[in-house]
DNA sequence: TTTATGAGTGAGTGATTACTTACTTCGTAG
DNA sequence: CTACGAAGTAAGTAATCACTCACTCATAAA
């Protein structure tokens, strides 16, 4: 559940696994330090001995997903690499929603939290910005380009084409993962879907 | 910009316009009462004397705007309306976005509140719960199986193809109005994009 | 054994919170 | 002209807020 170890003691643990939980039930302003601390069998003072302030436990909550969001879209050969391995756009997008979807369900509560908190803390949206946009829409838009250039794909702005794919994944992947987490999901098979859609539609053949 | 006064003080139309504001900048629980009452132009008790609570406050800014998203919907002729008036379901489709992008637009900061705190309040969850889903639900999925039956669309779930198509145009609206409103956005063209995309995705033709 | 260090503590700190209360002001019905 | 209720207010209230500080304790190097 709690973050990467790496000489945290196990008190340290808990207040991070106790924050996590308390962002998100209540989200940030509305929750107390010495909520987090009663949930974590803790005293006050100790939160404040490993962070300086409410602001900077949150951070180190929340930072560490954007920057593992973004891994995958930097590595240097991520363009060679779907260009090699993936012979039609089909295939590119279904291995980056089951990617990402794994992804959200693995660090489901936290970027919940992200999610929330995005529009009111400045630090947020300025490491959005700076990482998340250039890195990742960089090497997709690449991508994208390139199965254009092959007509797999209709003549639009790259940006529109990746504006419509991402909404139809991200509409699964909320659905699933936040509005109805307690349905029996078929995830290869709305994966499939979600494709098949985004390639052709709702029209009958 | 405020609500449809009806015997309402100019103060009390100040009070809520500065809670609207406040409350789409900072969040429901990082605003005071005091804040709200500083940008009003105002006495904190002021408030008071028209809300018992700043919950008060708060949910007399937010149910309303549930109230009109679902009206449209609940109409009791709603089903025989389309049915007449669209002869083809991307008819139904354009009708439908440009009519929720116009209502998005008109109320903007408030529609910001009430997606960020619905989470937060079970006073709003249930609304949605009761009013929202069936209310909506309902109607739509009736003119769905009228067109599937007609030989418009794919033989999937209707729920299924309704979650596709608000994920399309929730994402339309969403970065139009709050990811990137800004741009120089031709809502007619991005709407029959969004049509278009809808009905046949992104493989040529 | 002594000493030093860092984790952990709990009783504080002043500031701020949502809300109250006693009061004034004012428009209007009788 | 008066009386009364609603609108508005300034000065409170107790509770809670994020955060501090003086302290204990355990471990381990000296």
């Amino acid at each position: 559940m709690s973050e990467d170890d790496e000489k945290m003691t196990e008190k340290q643990i808990r207040i991070i696994d106790a924050a996590v939980e308390s962002f998100a039930q209540k989200g940030y302003s509305a929750t107390s330090t010495s909520e987090i601390a009663k949930r974590a069998g803790v005293a006050e003072g100790t939160i404040f001995r490993h962070y300086k302030t409410k602001k900077e436990l949150f951070l180190s909550i929340v930072t560490p997903v954007i920057a593992k969001f973004v891994a995958p879209f930097v590595l240097r050969d991520f363009y060679q690499l779907f260009e090699e391995q993936y012979e039609s756009f089909p295939d590119f997008l279904r291995a980056v929603l089951r990617n990402r979807l794994t992804f959200v369900m693995k660090n489901g509560p936290v970027i919940k939290i992200l999610l929330h908190e995005i529009p009111f803390h400045e630090e947020l949206r300025q490491q959005f910005k700076e990482q998340v946009f250039p890195q990742v829409a960089g090497p997709i838009e690449r991508i994208i380009v390139h199965f254009q250039e092959r007509g797999e794909l209709i003549d639009l702005a790259p940006s529109t084409l990746i504006r419509l794919s991402i909404s139809v994944m991200a509409g699964y992947i909320i659905t699933r993962c936040y509005i109805l987490p307690d349905n029996a999901w078929d995830d290869e098979k709305e994966v499939e879907l979600a494709v098949q859609f985004i390639m052709h539609g709702l029209s009958p053949t």
